[in-house]
DNA sequence: GTCCATTATAACGTATTCGTATAGTCGTCC
DNA sequence: GGACGACTATACGAATACGTTATAATGGAC
């Protein structure tokens, strides 16, 4: 039994002659009829009597259309979702991702991406990097985006590098500078992030290699939180010159010398490849990363 | 999109090699390749990546595969279906029928024929034989089986005829004749049918024909009523030795003459051919009225 | 490197599909 | 009753699809 016996069956169902059915599939009328010839012939049903010239449906056809519209239909949902899934209209995204990312850059960039796309199933989670890392290799999501280094090294990652940006409040007297380094910043006090953090090791020793005095006055664990510190006039801090843009608002960024390095990654899961939505959005993701 | 990209897509599925979802469908490893391919480039999915040699299913054919399940197996239910049909085990008959035969020989064959036949839905309506006559003309029934005349014929009418035969208590003296004529019943105790029936019209000119005294103690609308009051000792009466043959069981059946003769017929709808349960029905219910 | 299992491609015969041309059938209108 | 119109069926040919065998290509295991 193949569809197109059950499509000319159905359009001669619906519109009573062989002719009119024709049209309507855009074919010619003995093709309809030899169509039909095979589906009687395979059915081993007679679905139509032939009563002066016309064609007139047994009640065995009546039966049987019930269930060859329901095939039809089933088949051509099946092609109308490879559609959807082919332009990412369907599918689901999950993403992982740490939390400074997915305070804003994140639901900015998915929900734009997921504009016309209405059967498309959005799920974001916040994890710190190393439990993002750990959700990647189990291959419950579709992206992950993790701040390097990771305690071990995933497949299929790819790394954004920024160069810290130092950050100060509107009416700071080093905002007159054109670029930052320790020695501006002596005794300055600063929001860093916490001890753990590579941010903190390299500054540690940037300001150690300067010779200047690190007057850290506030850890915080994101970006967002000492970028509020600094709002709030607490002090200086740095941060990195994307992700973290959206919260620099109002404050002076200026580059900052030596160079601070803040790594991020998007990863992929390893076992399996990445659907093509997840593929897309990346794409997206990417371009929002480098910008 | 055909069927048979379906079959092949989800063989592999199921069974993960090309090979090996192609011994399951008999056929060769390149069939199925060719045929996935086909697949992939008319619904614009990738849906396998050849990784190490292997295939592995992408997100995209996961999420393809619950909808060409689904099609499939729609499809393979209308097939089914078609043979349920063609074997008479699916569909309906609606048969209108006139009491004497609903009572027994009806049910009976109408049982008989539906053995093996579980999705088959019957519907049996007794009505007095001119509304039987209306209601196939309704087309809501598949086939009627009515006493003649009719007041007016219908087309693809299959007629039945009997000669009546004399029905009498087992003990009564009549019982050693080989043959009843109305002058063997001069003035003994007579059950008819109801003064409009056919059947009274003919005895009555049967006995004035043979100059004998017709002495009718009852009259009832059915043989079937009739019998059981000569069961009763009521009197003796005729029956049509078919359809009634149930109610005689314990009487004594003879030969009547002049002949009084009984038509019945079954009916066909007029503007719609027959379903083909209805018409291997019929022949069983042809065989049964010819018996 | 060699063997084994797998997938992909090529070449080819057959079946299916669909078009055009044409014949057959039935009802209707004059 | 004959011509016409509307419809269906058949014949035949070209394009396509299907599925085969033979063979190449790939990658993992030893």
């Amino acid at each position: 039994m193949r569809l197109r016996q059950l499509e000319c069956f159905r359009a001669l169902m619906l519109h009573g002659t062989m002719t009119r059915a024709a049209e309507l599939l855009g074919m010619s009328q003995p093709g309809i009829s030899t169509m039909i010839a095979g589906l009687e012939h395979e059915t081993g049903l007679n679905l139509f009597v032939r009563r002066g010239g016309r064609l007139q449906p047994t009640p065995e056809a009546k039966l049987f259309y019930v269930e060859a519209a329901r095939a039809l239909e089933a088949a051509e949902n099946a092609s109308r979702v490879a559609a959807e899934i082919r332009s990412g209209r369907r599918g689901h995204l999950a993403i992982a991702a740490y939390p400074s990312i997915s305070i804003n850059l994140l639901p900015r960039l998915l929900s734009q991406f997921a504009k016309n796309k209405p059967e498309l199933q959005i799920k974001i989670i916040t994890r710190n990097s190393a439990t993002v890392r750990e959700l990647i290799s189990t291959q419950q999501f579709d992206l992950a985006v993790a701040e390097l280094p990771l305690d071990y090294p995933t497949s299929h990652m790819e790394v954004f590098s920024y160069d810290c940006m130092c950050m100060l409040p509107h009416a700071h007297p080093l905002a007159k500078l054109k670029q930052i380094t320790p020695d501006d910043l002596d005794g300055v006090p600063f929001v860093t992030l916490f001890r753990g953090d590579p941010i903190y090791q390299q500054l540690a020793s940037a300001f150690s290699e300067y010779g200047a005095r690190w007057n850290v006055v506030a850890e915080t664990e994101f970006f967002s939180t000492a970028c509020q510190l600094v709002t709030e006039g607490r002090g200086v801090g740095i941060v990195d010159p994307v992700v973290s843009k959206p919260f620099t608002e109002g404050l002076v960024v200026r580059p900052f010398k030596p160079r601070i390095q803040y790594q991020i990654a998007i990863l992929s899961p390893t076992h399996e490849a990445p659907s093509q939505v997840a593929q897309d959005f990346a794409g997206l993701l990417r371009r929002g990363l480098r910008a």
